[in-house]
DNA sequence: CCAAAATTTAAACAATTGTTTAATATTTTT
DNA sequence: AAAAATATTAAACAATTGTTTAAATTTTGG
């Protein structure tokens, strides 16, 4: 039956590169079989075609890409807490993968995944009890009275735009990549200061 | 010699049609033909090759992007209503052209544009002197000890982002197009109070 | 060890890609 | 109106696309 569990793998590895950097159409399956060192027939043997490869890589990807705001969520710290270790994290996360927003934005730009968000990724979070604590922050009148889907839009900009914007941020300013990296550190703390300083109400129902 | 202006124009339009909504590697010169209702050879025969075209509709993409910027900036404003109309002006714009930001950054993401940007492009905003006004605000002690490098990535990440993450947001919250058009006018004027509030020092010199 | 199953390969497939050629149609100039 | 220049078209080009076929190789289980 099985006999080499790596080879799978290797070619997920690939394509996982490949997508990553040029996009589903920015690529052939010949760009990906040559990054694993083989045949193109040996990629549709596995995954049966380009298109079930990507969504394959695609569902990972949108995986990562929610997996430290679960984490955070989960944890048993106050809000004020969690809005700032949550910066924190996906800010070290995207340091690793930097890369992942363009990718996932991108794809869902050109409806190259046309399902809608399985339930599997969002329960999760909603499982998180992060939307009943929110409101009742609100409702005790700890935080300013904003949409959660507000917060949301204001902590996912100041987070993920950063590392899609390298090229041009870099060009825009002539900055070389290290001094792009320390706007980036840098940026980090501000956001974190300029949203929770906006967001927690410093005297509670005075 | 010339006989009929518009059919140059056309293509442009077209191709710009194309191009923005589905990427450089997205779509075809027969896409682009199509659209135009004409022929591929006519698209060589105006723009020499796809890649040509390209470079064409980016040029005048990426000259529509920073054009609301110069032009806040070059007014007779103080650098607070220069931010305040900045973040209002670019949201309208933006409004009109949402594919702009995503099209802008994806192209650089993938270097379907290899070259450097042009002079052309920064000087203008060097000329309004803007780098000078923020450094003396500074220099008063009426906005923070930030650099420009940081407000800049500040700016762009609340602007840009959310049009570029439409599909995620709306996918996420499961909302409507309506519901998150309101999103966008809330996140505004969040954007606008927070950096405001953020930068400015509310009692100079005290 | 041998047959069956699973894996890997090279080659071919039709369709699509960007580009070019050469002929036709239209406009402009004389 | 004739001639020259410009614009538009259909067709063909070689290269590349995703996918399939069929043969070769390797691994597995009895």
């Amino acid at each position: 039956m099985k006999r080499d569990q790596s080879t799978e793998e290797k070619i997920k590895a690939a394509a996982k590169k490949v997508f990553m950097t040029k996009g589903f159409d920015g690529c052939s399956v010949r760009d990906i079989a040559k990054e694993v060192g083989s045949n193109v027939a040996l990629l549709n043997y596995y995954f049966r075609s380009k298109e079930k490869l990507f969504e394959l890589i695609f569902e990972g990807a949108m995986s990562d890409f929610l997996q430290s705001m679960i984490a955070v969520f989960s944890s048993e710290l106050s809000l004020k807490e969690k809005v700032s270790q949550l910066i924190d994290k996906e800010f070290d996360f995207f340091m690793e993968h930097p890369e992942l927003p363009m990718f996932i934005l991108q794809s869902l730009h050109q409806n190259k995944t046309d399902a809608p968000m399985p339930s599997h990724f969002l329960e999760p979070i909603a499982n998180t009890g992060i939307f009943e604590q929110f409101e009742q922050a609100k409702a005790r009148g700890e935080i300013r009275d904003v949409s959660i889907r507000n917060v949301t839009m204001l902590l996912m900009s100041n987070v993920h735009y950063p590392f899609m914007s390298k090229k041009l941020t870099v060009q825009f300013h002539g900055i070389s990549t290290e001094e792009f990296d320390e706007d980036l550190k840098r940026h980090k703390e501000i956001v974190k200061e300029l949203i929770t300083n906006y967001l927690f109400i410093s005297n509670p129902k005075a």
